[in-house]
DNA sequence: CACAACTTTCAAACATTTCTGAAAGTATAA
DNA sequence: TTATACTTTCAGAAATGTTTGAAAGTTGTG
């Protein structure tokens, strides 16, 4: 496969994978062309790459630092800010890990645990919409357990640990 | 909390969650009236309590039976339909991640390994991008792995293990 | 068969999200 | 200070995704 389209494959299967887990297609192409590009680069570089305005490319590359994947900086003589991606996977799976727990995760758990406080003397529905968040209370805390665990670790821990399990898996 | 409100508001943030993560709204909203009913429901029944089209109802029913989440059941002597949905927090993680895995995860999987078959003759950024992939590759299947370790094990299981890995951790 | 009870489909209406581009804003250099 | 080189903002346009409702389809019953 030649390089132009193997990139140009890689852009366009990341911007589909955000679009099916709620992340904007730009934001996830912009991030895939820099992850991909072993340099800093531009706001003309990427309009003219992914062939967007240069509104869209401010407005999600302002979005990419907010999730604090992507950093700007300067060459001293030049004006144009330069956008530079963590090229480590492992620790961008971090970062992305940390944002989703605290934009998403966190505000639902509260949200399950004010609604777990219900009077469950109001009958039979109460007792079962009771039991059902305490499940899923659970459930979200062992998750957030697991990919604290995991994200806070190398790899090659992470890679024989989840070797050992399956193996001594019940 | 009092009951109406409290199914009101985990309908909502459920609604809410899915949105979030490219899950249409209304289909997050049935399954969280469903899973909150012990008790199955019709069609009119979904329609009332959530306010929507029976077309609406009848489309994002079909998605959930596709995803298997949902089943379609009838009484003796009724002609309706009555739906159910799987009350166990755990078995519906399972197939939820397995739907998910199966739909987004494995295609993207396919183009990675495609992209990364790219001849790295061609340069440095050609270079980079196999890197990129291959790192991707790994990374996506440790995940699954862990992914279907934990969704196969009982929840026990995985309670006492991820503890136990957070102490030992690295 | 005809009818009744129900479900599904799908074109059009509606809602939401995303994108553009021009104007406003900011920073540096001279 | 003014000019220049850039970035950001945001109202409206475009694209995309969702919902409705009525018609068509299906199934069971007499």
């Amino acid at each position: 496969m030649e390089y132009i389209q193997a990139k140009e494959e890689f852009i366009q299967a990341w911007g589909a994978l955000g679009s099916s887990w709620g992340i904007n297609k730009t934001m996830a192409q912009i991030f895939a062309l820099l992850i991909v590009t072993p340099r800093s680069m531009t706001v003309e570089e990427i309009m003219e790459e992914l062939s967007i305005s240069r509104g869209n490319v401010s407005m999600n590359l302002r979005l990419l630092i907010d999730w604090e994947i992507v950093e700007r900086t300067t060459k001293k003589g030049e004006r144009k800010d330069y956008y530079y991606c963590e090229r480590d996977v492992w620790a961008l799976c971090r970062k992305v890990a940390e944002q989703r727990k605290d934009r998403e995760i966190k505000p639902v758990l509260k949200v399950l645990e004010q609604v777990n406080n219900i009077d469950t003397t109001e009958g039979e529905d109460a007792v079962e919409l009771k039991r059902v968040t305490s499940e899923l209370i659970d459930v979200v805390h062992l998750t957030d357990q697991a990919l604290t665990t995991f994200t806070n670790s190398d790899r090659s821990w992470v890679s024989k640990t989840i070797l050992s399990m399956m193996k001594k898996k019940k």
